[in-house]
DNA sequence: CAGGATCCGTACTGATACTG
DNA sequence: CAGTATCAGTACGGATCCTG
């Protein structure tokens, strides 16, 4: 299933560790978050940036994140639309976790 | 499929930061490295200490961790078998990406 | 333009039973 | 004790078509 119907079962988490992979732990949000820590982006360019992804996966780790509080979601009423996200405040204190995470991935991985 | 004979496809990997999410992914990785962070661990003893994972699926998220190079499998041939796992030197290196996401985890998630 | 709807293959993980 | 084999459910993510 992937189509919104799905339900957010997701077991429990108790360790904070476990929370915050939970919170950027898809496919493509280590990336979106990295594009974001540059500025706000509109749907069509976070399609471009990131090489390969559909427009159903993107929109839908895109609301992950969202719901997780960690980007904003900003409509312009108007045609045709107009979306662009952005990281929160606590989005942006993800910035610490991506660069650790960067220094070890250029080092191994 | 979940036996070990599943292709290893992963896709392709181009930012360091995606690929240390690849290696510390998986639904019980943080927890094992920040039980192994406590010194080396038994495979029983990290059965009990991970409430609720399967045994089959510990040894594969051993196993994959081990391919990563992030841990070390050590086998003491005797009756009853004896494993103990520990973190390698580049296992080790990961403790700041796990201190930055409990950080983060422990304020929000 | 920014998605929603639908269909689908694959990966991940658990449960259970069995073994050296 | 430390797995392995098998069965099975669920989640993840892609492809394609459609729409306000």
């Amino acid at each position: 299933m992937a189509t919104g119907k799905e339900k957010a079962v997701k077991k429990e988490v108790s360790c904070p560790v476990e929370a915050t992979l939970r919170a950027i732990g898809g496919r493509w949000k280590v990336l979106i978050l990295h594009h974001l820590l540059g500025g706000t982006k509109r749907f069509g360019e976070l399609t471009r940036a990131l090489k390969g992804v559909s427009a159903r996966t993107l929109t839908k780790q895109l609301r992950e994140l969202e719901a997780c509080g960690v980007i904003h979601r900003k409509v312009y009423p108007q045609i045709p639309p107009m979306v662009e996200y952005s990281l929160t405040a606590v989005g942006k204190q993800l910035e610490p976790v991506l660069m650790a995470m960067h220094d070890w991935g250029e080092k191994h991985g």
